[in-house]
DNA sequence: ACTATATGTGACACGGTGTCATAAGTCAAG
DNA sequence: CTTGACTTATGACACCGTGTCACATATAGT
């Protein structure tokens, strides 16, 4: 979490600093990014970035933090607009990741999160899923779904349809954006896959 | 890939270079690892790293590569133990990569792999099921796989089947060595995740 | 012994990080 | 107003890792 210092910031100042470092993220992944090209975009000498920030890592996961609660509260309302049917909201999500990634200045902070996602990072956009029952914007969802269409007697089990889910939806994004697919091949192999995953991998005994 | 150079080594030396390189892979991960402490380890001078590697990435996708090999010809006797079942066969590789990751000295490594698993370091293990149809070593694992017991018609579709499961599995792996859960309760979730996608997420209409 | 080619070596320039001593600003109480 | 306590700003600096390069050494073929 950045410091209480960069809080107290000037609205305007905090913006500059947020600006130059989405776009040094935007440039490469956050282990390429350097703080000194940071320093030089927003204009603030080297002293000053750590009276706000622990390290670049700090300030990459603010950002990235900021759009994960943007994600989430897309896929709360998508599951309102679809009745609760899981799957479309979430095909709907990711479908509006993709274009998203196609906007100039969203695009490149997007491919890069994509193409370096790891545990850490995939966990900043799913933190919502903890299996932790406390956990309220895990109720948010599990309330909003319809759980009835779902092959799962329970909260618990419904977790784990979230966590394939997750897993899949995560895995498409980063196959589509690291294979350079159009929108429209990538939306194909998705919903191809997820169709499977509906009816389920085994052939019905017939 | 390592330069010819290395491959001409003496056994003996490559193998010093091989554990100083793994040894340091297995105490942070690739993007904290410093080829200096390689250096010290394997008492080899600065130089000569760059005679046998284009930089520490080269190094450390030889020695994934090197695993994945191994992972991927486990899979093969797997399906051919367990008769074609694709299931079984991967979920014995589920176990044995928890199984291994107990090992002092494979253990650190390949944490560390887990931990930071990216698209790149994914493919590197997962090359084999390229979609591309003349890619050999796919075709060595659609021959063994009974696709009969598969929801599948033919094999593009085995494709996205692969993709799912690669996509779980991976999930699964990580999740379980991020919140170190013992291997049982790993496997518990594993197999349950399994199961939910062998018969579907959907609920059977009855 | 001579030459060509491959390999070994470590000093060096470069660039990035995080810190720290010091300067400058803010604000409330006297 | 001014004094003092606290917060914020600044940039020089020490430190560390990287990749390169000119030079040294080894190896093998003629």
């Amino acid at each position: 979490m950045p410091k209480a210092t960069f809080f107290n910031l000037k609205e305007e100042k905090r913006q500059i600093l947020i600006d130059a470092a989405k776009q040094e993220f935007s440039r490469v992944s956050l282990y390429e990014a350097s703080i000194s090209n940071i320093l030089k975009t927003a204009g603030i000498p080297r002293g000053s970035f750590y009276q706000y920030f622990d390290d670049k890592e700090d300030a990459f996961f603010y950002l990235l933090n900021e759009h994960a609660q943007e994600r989430h509260e897309c896929l709360i309302s998508n599951l309102k607009k679809f009745d609760g049917n899981l799957f479309k909201a979430i095909s709907e999500i990711f479908k509006s990741t993709l274009e998203h990634s196609e906007d100039k200045g969203q695009r490149d902070f997007i491919r890069n999160v994509l193409l370096n996602m790891n545990y850490k990072i995939e966990n900043t956009f799913s933190q919502y899923l903890s299996e932790d029952v406390a956990n309220e914007r895990y109720d948010d969802i599990y309330d909003l779904v319809n759980a009835e269409q779902l092959n799962v007697a329970n909260r618990k089990e419904m977790f784990h349809v979230m966590q394939i889910l997750t897993a899949v939806t995560f895995h498409n994004l980063i196959h589509s954006v690291s294979n350079n697919l159009s929108i429209s091949d990538a939306m194909k192999k998705y919903e191809t896959e997820l169709g499977l995953l509906q009816s389920g991998l085994l052939r019905s005994s017939s």
